[in-house]
DNA sequence: CCACCGATTGCT
DNA sequence: GCAATCGGTGGT
């Protein structure tokens, strides 16, 4: 069963400082529901959260701030519910929300959401296919926001950039794997998917159980 | 200064 | 199965 959309995205409450102020594990799992929203000058883009990893920094030598902190990686050292954003592979801009608190590093990358605002200027954007597809991957993200290393460090309690309270999803609907695309610590349970959603990425099917 | 490589995606 | 594409990082 798929997970529909939720009716009104920006009716919920956003979330404020406390609720990114955790560990990145608990963090990553609780953001499964949530709705991530981006006001931008061509509209107002918005999708809910399906997917997310998360990335524990001092311990965990899959993180970006694993070796200490660099130009790069330094808004993960700051407070929480801060974006971090980092470009790979010479073309994608990711996007994480920054855990912990300042001094601590950590933070959850957002792999992949259902489409629930801005379907029209995603598609303008040059994103093909279906549209339970158009966000599902952590690249696909970067590209359909229009994000780029300028939205580094945005707060996401206050400004265009945030994430309204959505819908928890129990944890009976919760899918825990291993990372993707990663060459250390490769065994850690730190993927989080909503089970049946056709947006989570790779081939839209469950990820594969530990 | 230089070489290596990646938290990916889409095409062959 | 693999090319595209480039900034960050670390070693020389």
């Amino acid at each position: 069963m798929t997970a529909n959309r939720v009716g009104a995205p920006l009716t919920s409450p956003r979330l404020g400082r406390a609720f990114f102020a955790r560990d990145p594990v608990t963090l990553a799992r609780d953001l499964l529901g949530r709705v991530l929203f981006y006001r931008t000058a061509e509209g107002l883009l918005a999708g809910r959260i399906v997917e997310t990893e998360a990335y524990t920094g001092a311990t965990d030598p899959a993180s970006h701030a694993f070796r200490g902190p660099t130009a790069r990686n330094a808004v993960m050292f700051g407070p929480a519910g801060h974006a971090y954003v980092y470009f790979t592979y010479g073309m994608h801009h990711c996007l994480n929300i920054t855990a912990e608190r300042a001094g601590q590093p950590g933070a959850v990358l957002l792999r992949a959401m259902e489409p629930v605002s801005g379907i029209a200027l995603i598609r303008a954007r040059g994103d093909r296919g279906p549209e339970a597809r158009l966000l599902s991957g952590p690249g696909k993200i970067g590209r359909a926001f229009g994000l780029t290393l300028a939205d580094n460090g945005r707060d996401f309690t206050r400004g265009p950039l945030g994430v309204a309270a959505g819908s928890p999803i129990p944890g009976r609907a919760v899918a825990v794997s291993r990372r993707i695309g990663i060459s250390r610590a490769v065994d850690l349970p730190y993927r989080f998917a909503v089970i049946g959603s056709r947006s989570v990425s790779g081939r839209g099917s469950d990820p594969d159980p530990l």
